[in-house]
DNA sequence: CTGAAAGCGCTTACAG
DNA sequence: CTGAAAGCGCTTACAG
């Protein structure tokens, strides 16, 4: 390759790397003697002698046992995202899907394979969680999910969500709205959810009142559990705020089931836009982070470690609304 | 390193690399050295002396101005299979979304960075097919949703998933069965459907129905216009097969439009088993093919080049009997 | 502005 | 069974 361009090693690699100190006309040989032999840079070497790597690691979290296929789609979209803003930067992304004690590996910084970890999946998982915590210390990081307040975290801004949802259904003229989640859970992202309820439904003058999910079901049979509870309780209610999307989901199943009219007898919203919900009868109305946003802020934060004080970590929410929740 | 455990630098790297020219005692003592100083091997260096990365690059077509965030659900579910056989077979994955021309890129292997290239995603996005497709002469490749024969492929067993369906719905009952689809595209996943359709339908003594798909709108919206067509053609019809899944949903709710029940007045049936199925009303009855084998197949298919006869190239496929075709 | 040389951290013939 | 040495293909001080 050098000596077809008639150069020096040096200088195909400066001409190839853009630097300043060199001639265009030089430069212009290089190139043309590069497309001509189709030679490409050598990335092994190229990172071995330049210590970075240019890429960034992606683990997702998967539940015991879940397969990478059937995991909760707004994950396989946050992955998406984040790789997009990877890529916009030019920077390679490999990810891998854990979920066994086992298989749990991050230290690809050690390795010399990436130059920092993205760590984003169920927050339900905590043995997994835990080992994640452990690499925080000496290694960049970035987390979406995980329980632990002390992660270097970005999550939507689910207060804000819980607010223009819990709004929402107050603005359709719901006075009975009832919160399924868990109010007192780990799961922070769910525990701000609920605030920002709370505090919509405090401004509103209203009562709010709750079900609390099964932690032992799956999330749709969460959703059809909590929506059966609260019709044994025979209490009335004209509006649900669910946590998320997949408990959302079941609970409209269950509303058709015991033929509860959705919206007319009662208004439904979720949170997560997930694609499935497009797809029900009505349409689930969801509150949706922005995803592009999501993902550039994972990849500045692992990034950009040093000033730590000024990363951003809230991601921007807005009001999808679908159908599920009445129009006035 | 070497010298905390008192032996040469080849000594650590052969009892690290497991070599069984090593004395258990020694080997021991480097493991023991190793563990005491959290060392790990350093990837880039090893690969640039062994040549072999390790690594395979898989890249997700999308839709032309599609953003990674709402890929059909399905491409997840196997780019998730995908990460997973590689990593059972300690194999790392970098995957990137590409959907734009000038963003196109597969050359991994020149630049030293994968041992092979997997590309899936959208028949659609003829110009990608058309840029990979070049890459496969001199790159180990495997692909799935090429729509090209002659490309190196995986894909489910469609012709097998037709004639499943099909028969399905002619053991409900169902004998004006009305295939949604596209009977002479050049998706050939599409056509190899048709073809089991064709056959079950042929093997039952009944006559075909279609309705054609609109390629400029979404899948959604094909899905709705298809049913929409074919109730304005007052022609009676009690099954449906949809050639694919979000075809099926925007179906299946058109069909609920226009009041026609499913499953008792039309029985539907769709392809791929993604999971937004399971969440309409009622769920979706759908093919779904094994997404381990695929993920298996993909990889194995890029890292055994060499014996191309014997490389199998049809993921079984299942039906997913969720709902949406009577039951007798 | 360009070249000759050193060195990134490994693995692997080659000796012993 | 183990060590000393070469070399993988780059980038980057160091000279000029």
């Amino acid at each position: 390759m050098a000596e077809r361009a008639g150069v020096s090693q040096s200088t195909v690699s400066r001409a190839l790397a853009g630097s300043t100190a060199i001639t265009v006309a030089t430069r212009d040989r290089v190139l043309a003697a590069a497309k001509e032999l189709d030679y490409m840079v050598d990335t092994r070497a190229a990172r071995l002698r330049k210590g970075s790597t240019g890429t960034l690691a992606v683990v997702v979290i998967c539940r015991p046992g879940e397969m990478a296929s059937d995991i909760n789609p707004f994950y396989f979209s946050l992955l998406g995202s984040v790789c997009a803003a990877a890529s916009k930067q030019d920077i390679e992304t490999i990810v891998s899907f854990q979920s066994k004690e086992e298989e749990f590996f991050g230290r690809y910084e050690d390795r010399g394979q990436a130059d920092g970890l993205i760590v984003i999946g169920t927050t339900s998982n905590h043995a997994a969680w835990e080992h994640f915590r452990a690499l925080s210390d000496d290694h960049a990081t970035a987390f979406w999910g995980s329980p632990y307040e002390d992660l270097d975290w970005i999550r939507s801004d689910n207060y804000e969500g819980g607010i223009l949802a819990t709004r929402r259904l107050i603005d359709a003229g719901c006075r009975d709205i009832v919160h399924i989640g868990a109010t007192g859970s780990p799961q922070l992202q769910f525990h701000e959810r609920y605030e920002g309820f709370l505090a919509a439904m405090d401004e509103a003058g209203l009562e709010p009142h709750f079900v609390e999910i099964d932690g032992a079901l799956d999330r749709d049979a969460q959703g059809r559990k909590a929506v059966s509870d609260l019709l044994d309780r025979k209490q009335p209610f004209d509006g649900i705020f669910a946590v998320c999307d997949s408990i959302a989901l079941g609970a409209l199943n269950e509303l058709r089931n015991r033929n509860v009219d959705v919206p007319s007898q009662c208004s439904l919203i979720g949170f997560d836009g997930i694609m499935a919900g497009n797809h029900t009868r009505p349409p689930l109305s969801t509150i949706e982070p922005d995803f592009d946003v999501a993902g550039a802020m994972l990849v500045q934060t692992v990034l950009e470690k040093q000033d730590e004080a000024n990363i951003k970590r809230r991601v921007p929410v807005r009001l999808l609304d679908r159908g599920s929740a009445r129009s006035l």
